[in-house]
DNA sequence: CCTTGACCCTCCAGTGACTGGAGGCCCTAT
DNA sequence: ATAGGGCCTCCAGTCACTGGAGGGTCAAGG
């Protein structure tokens, strides 16, 4: 297979199948001519990669489980680590970005959105207080 | 004030603030020895990039809006248009991170975590198909 | 006057995970 | 012989910083 075929078959673009050669994740052989030739297990190691890259794990995190894949003697303890550990770093993000969202749609709530100047939200930016709220703050406390 | 000082006041670190003169956010004067001086203004645009970017605004929204907040004669609804397209993106990244977490803290309870190999979080990377009901994938595939 | 140490400067390189493009070889069909 | 599509490598750019090397500036203390 070239790989134009596993891009297809993987629905990996050609350059990060490149690439992920290129940092090692694997190591198809070669045609003669210098095309890259790969195998059925490259192609399984790159939807493994695909599956892997789509749940957010990262580079090295793949790295590690594929190495676990490949380890018979493995404990599935080390795997759900793994997991457990990229779970809660997306649990995380998660709520950094619905603090934003709290406070952004706040403030987009609080502006009117029309032809004059005045602008919640900027007021908020400028001043760093609620601007739009009164007394209470809604948007800054707790996070 | 020299950069120690915004930095100090703003919260941001003295290398981002010299980033952000670099990419032309702001244009801090010069002491006679080459050092930065900062007057409060500055100082106040610092802050209101901060927060912006507290917000998860991108360098490029942080721009538009500077330009906004100094615009005397803005419309309201050209920053309300940022924030809401803003907004958007954030919705966005937590239905993808949402989705993610529930394939992921599924996997994760399903896996036993001890010292045997068998792990349902490799087998799902490895096939592609749920990892708590037996799979009939076969990887064979045409050739 | 000299040293110490905190502060400041610029320039370069690296991060993560690709992505785009230039310039050029290989292969098949016409 | 040529046209096209696919493949190759290498370099640069993305985003928003961050770290570090190597060196200048300034006030206080000896």
């Amino acid at each position: 297979m070239n790989i134009g075929d596993v891009s297809r078959r993987s629905g990996l673009p050609a350059k990060t199948i490149r690439y992920y050669e290129e940092i090692g994740l694997i190591c198809p052989a070669r045609s003669p001519n210098g095309y890259r030739s790969f195998r059925e297990s490259d192609l399984h190691m790159l939807a493994f990669l695909g599956r892997a890259r789509a749940l957010g794990f990262t580079i090295g995190d793949c790295r590690a489980l594929l190495a676990l894949y490949d380890n018979d003697s493995r404990e599935s303890a080390q795997v759900k680590q793994i997991a457990e550990d990229h779970l809660a770093r997306i649990d995380t993000k998660i709520a950094q970005l619905q603090s934003m969202r709290a406070t952004l749609a706040h403030l987009v709530s609080c502006c009117a959105g029309d032809d004059r100047p005045d602008c919640p939200i900027l007021d908020d930016l400028g001043a760093g207080k609620g601007a739009a709220e009164s007394g209470q703050e809604a948007a800054a406390g707790g996070n």
